[in-house]
DNA sequence: TAAATAATTGAATATTATTCAACTTTATGT
DNA sequence: ACATAAAGTTGAATAATATTCAATTATTTA
C-alpha cells in the first residue's frame, strides 16, 4: 500500500483538476471549440483561479471545522496583511478574510477534531498581534464551496 | 455573442470539472492507472463531492462577499435544518454551517455589490424565526476554499 | 495458512482536449 | 458611415488523455 489517498487530497486542495470540455459542450449545446476557447479566456483573465475537488471533510479526517474571529492589538491593526499573508500557509485554513467591525479578520478552519484544533490555535494563531480571539465552531456543514451536502 | 462566459461559471460552481490524471500521475512518479484506480476509489466512497472551478470572484461580478451571523427565534431555535435546507438553494451562498454559541448559523453570501446584498439579506435571510442578523463585510480575501488569492 | 479481497500495473482502446485555418461578428478610429 | 482591426465562432485533423481489461502482487480475513 502506497497511500496514494492523501497525496490526492493535497494535490486536489489545490488544482490538479480541468474543465470537461465535452460534457459542457453537450450540456449548454454549443460546438467544444467554442467552449474550449470561452474557458481559456476566462483562464487568461484571471477570473478562474483553479479547478479542485470539494470533499466531503468528515470522510478525509477533517471533519471538525472552526469559524475563527480575530481581533489585532493597535499596533498591528493598521497592517492585517502582514499576518494574513502569514496565515495563508497554513493547510489547515480553508479561508482567510480581512473583514470590518468589530473584528479584524476571519479564517475558517478544518482540522480532525478539537484536540488539533486547539493546538492549531496556540501555535498558529495566538501571537503577538493578536488580542482577542473567538471560535465558532460547525455543529453542520450544510453547505460548502457552493456544493450542498 | 452568445454570453457563454455566464453558463460557464454557474455550472463551475456546481462541477463539470475533472481530475488530471496523467499530471498527477508525472507529478506523485506512479502509474496512470494507479492514480485512475485510488480517484475513483474516492468519489466512490464519497469522500469526493465535486470538482469545481475557483474564481476570482471580484472577475466574475460577485466580489461583494459577507459572512451573515444569525440568530434563531426559540421555537425555531430547536430546529435549524429546516430554514438551512431552504437557504441552500440560493446561489448567493457560498456556505452554510450550523454553529454553537451566541449564533445558531454562519453563512457566506457572495453579491455584486451592497445593493444586491441589501436586497438578498431583505427578501431571503430576513424572515420570521430569524430575530437576529449581523454582518461582516469582507475587506480583502486573502484566502479561498483553500486558494491563496 | 489458505482463500478472498483489495491494490497495482502495462497494453489496448475509447474518449477528449487542442491546434489550426477559415469564417463571422463586433468594436474602433477617422 | 465606412474601412479596418480585433474578438469570437466553428469544423476537421491531430495530439493527449482517460478508461477498460486482464494479469499480477499485496493485504486482509476466517
Amino acid at each position: 500500500m502506497k497511500d496514494i489517498k492523501q497525496k490526492l487530497i493535497k494535490l486536489f486542495k489545490q488544482g490538479y483538476s480541468t474543465p470537461q470540455i465535452a460534457r459542457i459542450a453537450k450540456k449548454i449545446k454549443e460546438p467544444s471549440t467554442t467552449i474550449h476557447y470561452n474557458i481559456k479566456k476566462l483562464e487568461k483573465d484571471g477570473a478562474i483561479k483553479a479547478y479542485n475537488a470539494v470533499f466531503d471533510y468528515d470522510k478525509i479526517g477533517i471533519g471538525y471545522c472552526t469559524f475563527v474571529l480575530i481581533r489585532l492589538s493597535p499596533d498591528e491593526y493598521g497592517n492585517p496583511e502582514r499576518l494574513s499573508k502569514e496565515l495563508s500557509k497554513h493547510d489547515e485554513i480553508e479561508s482567510i478574510d480581512i473583514i470590518t467591525g468589530d473584528w479584524e479578520m476571519i479564517l475558517k478552519v478544518r482540522t480532525k477534531d478539537k484536540d488539533e484544533y486547539f493546538n492549531f490555535m496556540k501555535n498558529v494563531i495566538s501571537r503577538k498581534g493578536v488580542t482577542k480571539i473567538t471560535t465558532l465552531t460547525s455543529l453542520k456543514q450544510v453547505k460548502t464551496e457552493f456544493v450542498n451536502l
